[in-house]
DNA sequence: AAATTAGTCTCAAATATTGAAACTAAGTCT
DNA sequence: AGACTTAGTTTCAATATTTGAGACTAATTT
């Protein structure tokens, strides 16, 4: 289920060891690490301890427990700024947030999954980290079919693999197949749709955004619930978000993605 | 300057890449990620090679420059949810922002630097990323001097070596020992300020947030500019900025900080 | 107090990292 | 166009780091 740190390597070992924590949502104790590693206790031991002289991990003496350190924030910080789609979209996001009146969100994609680089709530709520950086399946999601269909045939491959094909929804893709037809037509299409496929009462348009010469760089969503909106009333906006798309495909290449 | 990567230890080494491509905000070559390391090329550049793999990098073939990539962001956002005061603060914070209207930024420390993990803006506006997660010295920031002030004596002293005592206006402390007399006064009133030392025009009013056994967590400001606030009517919301303070103080022990 | 479990340390063996040098690719200049 | 410079990539033997079985200590539990 995970491609993970090619085996070799101590750097993506460490890594692993920060996913282990950032997986779970609490403190973990060294024990727990140890048994969701495949890595002997020693092993696992030292890389603890080199992550938390890098200032990656913390560790509560007290509690004898790890929690992940701020300097992740930092870093999050430079690479939002820099490497995410979220500066040069953002006044469109917000252009189409006022307009449609419903959520707004953009995502990107990362080894099969979707990571969304900013969100905007219907009302104007603060929005912040509590829910950037947030990962959704792909393979359930609006964006994420949106990116999936314009990734192209090699990269979709390896991607089909990774998704877990889990029922969240009676309406959710469990194969390969049955998501691979509907990739097909939203190639056609250029829209993708949640039917209620990742969260029973949420449903979503979504629509890629890719460069001039094709690639893909992200995708953009209205998500909303059955009780304002059905899969009809949202096709409606779909001139309003292919516009969004393309305006921040053209910001895009005017900066230097 | 840096204490970075401990020599002998592929992740710092890694790490030091890393911080390398977060300094600056644009896409680097491979040159100049070399110049700025202390490492020989083929090294760096088997480093650059094993973060691309790990996808804490990017690297766009066409251009070829290196980003920070994506995952970044995910683990941050594990790291703001879990590791950071901000969830649990968030509700006191936004009270705070709302009784003085003026922005309330909410800090902790990382290796004598000060991270912002929250921030909002007098103005409701929108508040991400985009601020969440920068970085301010110590030495010349409301906050950054409040936390100084309660770190403990041994973590000071290291803590004092790290500022850089750039002049940042004719306000900013330009050496240890004038800041280590101001620290001593916040001891005493529990309170900081910046009086414009970091920036011309903006002045703050700052609280150390300590646990039930003194030791630091984090700490917050208020943050004005000159045009609407001096120093002298920043002191009026002396008590209710300590009431925040405890009352995030309060929370953090409930929960498991 | 004995037994169990969690966490830390040691050290020789195994392995990944290292970097000088050689090489290729991409630009520059005349 | 060819010669020259610079940027990026690969090789490979030497080296230094990582590895992990096991021993040890600390903390819990019985």
């Amino acid at each position: 289920m995970k491609k993970a740190a090619e085996s070799g390597g101590t750097v993506g070992k460490a890594l692993s060891v920060l996913d282990i924590v950032a997986r779970h949502d609490r403190p973990l104790k060294f024990n727990e690490i140890l048994e969701e590693s495949k890595y002997p206790k020693p092993t696992v031991f030292r890389l603890a301890q080199t992550l938390v002289n890098q200032n990656l991990l913390n560790f509560n003496k007290d509690s004898g427990t790890y929690t992940l350190g701020v300097r992740l924030i930092t870093l999050a910080h430079a690479a939002w700024k820099t490497a995410s789609l979220a500066p040069i979209a953002r006044q469109h996001v917000l252009d189409l947030a006022q307009k449609v009146k419903e959520a707004v969100h953009l995502a990107q994609l990362d080894n099969g999954q979707v990571i969304f680089v900013d969100k905007i709530l219907s009302t104007n709520q603060y929005e912040t980290l509590a829910r950037i950086g947030e990962v959704a399946p792909a393979y359930c999601t609006g964006v994420g079919k949106a990116m999936l269909a314009f990734i192209g045939s090699k990269r979709l491959e390896i991607a089909l693999k990774q998704q877990s094909y889990h029922a969240y929804t009676s309406n959710t893709h469990t194969s390969p197949e049955a998501l691979y037809i509907e990739l097909k037509e939203i190639q056609k299409s250029g829209l993708a749709f949640d039917r209620e496929e990742h969260e029973k009462g949420i449903i979503s348009i979504a629509s890629p955004i890719c460069a001039d010469n094709g690639s893909l760089i992200g995708a953009l969503s209205i998500a909303t619930s059955t009780n304002r909106h059905d899969i009809n009333s949202l096709k409606e906006f779909t001139s309003l978000i292919e516009k969004t798309a393309q305006k921040i495909s053209a910001d895009a290449a005017a900066w230097h993605f």
